[in-house]
DNA sequence: TTAAAATTTAAAGTTAACTTTAAGAAAGGA
DNA sequence: TCCTTTCTTAAAGTTAACTTTAAATTTTAA
């Protein structure tokens, strides 16, 4: 089974002159042509389109992708090199995790910040509930979110981010 | 306690041309001037800092957190809007999260594909394990990312990926 | 008081990853 | 065959978020 690249743009999502760039690139070396230059794509063509696209989401850029597949094409002697990428990327997806864990503590505070102003129809009210009445599981992002007092009480003028 | 630009950039690891560069972007409005129209931050521009971070780390753009500043001035007639705001920004990045971890899960099968290929000196080495001797844990991430198959064994003289 | 260091601004430059444009060639249906 | 759609390329344009530059203050230390 052949898909032109209308194809593969369909069933990817991705636009065709994206998946142009990515030839362009050197990110999709295995994609045959036929007689008039057109490029014929395969299920292994689009096999690579999803390590592409889950390598950008690791957070790699497209010149390290095409190193990657520039190692891949060299063959065996190049494994250590590959093992290491892949370590490496896993350490910052890890990282990248437990930042954006971090993040939706925040946000998670914010979310009932706002719940409760909206209830009790102003920020001010908010910051005046005593600590006794904040629901543990806030207090306990309270807590983790430390270094962030924008999040307790007003102190004389300085305004609360 | 008032700290300069260089301070600042020093506390935060932002470079001082970033900071202004926020300011000009209408992100850092609390900020005060001396009378040389150097700026004097207080440790509640700091704060606004980090929060600035932390939405950016969720992946608000720049004009985004901008926008939520100006709700802020806007004061507590805005509580629906900003409630708004977080509320989106807390599911952005759960799903973000989600995807990571998908993404993490095909890093860690990576990773434990080539430190078999290393071990035992090639690729085609590590495709023709036999399933039974995959380990559990790995064979429990290959079930969950069943949309690559460029993780089994080689198909005539197709690549895998 | 004076020299060096840090700050200011506006404006131009950079980078990554596309996206758009334009002009032409190939494929597919009537 | 002809017409419409889809494909091709190269080149220019876009966007976000800085980063750099240059020239002019202002502050600080000697």
């Amino acid at each position: 089974m052949l898909y032109t690249i209308g194809d593969v743009s369909e069933r990817t999502g991705l636009p065709a002159p994206t998946l142009r760039y990515y030839d362009k690139e050197g990110l999709l070396p295995f994609v045959n042509r036929g007689n008039g230059g057109i490029r014929k794509f395969q299920e292994t063509d689009l096999e690579w389109l999803r390590l592409i696209e889950c390598l950008k989401a690791s957070g790699l850029q497209i010149k390290d992708i095409k190193r990657y597949i520039d190692l891949f094409i060299q063959g065996d002697s190049t494994i250590e090199e590959r093992r290491q990428l892949f370590y490496t990327q896993k350490e910052s997806v890890e990282r990248e995790i437990e930042l954006l864990k971090g993040t939706l503590n925040l946000l998670t505070y914010k979310c009932w910040f706002y719940d409760t102003a909206s209830e009790l129809g102003s920020v001010e009210a908010v910051q005046n509930i005593p600590e006794n009445k904040i629901p543990p599981h806030i207090k306990k992002i309270k807590a983790k979110m430390a270094r962030f007092h924008c999040c307790g009480k007003k102190k004389k003028s300085a305004q609360a981010s």
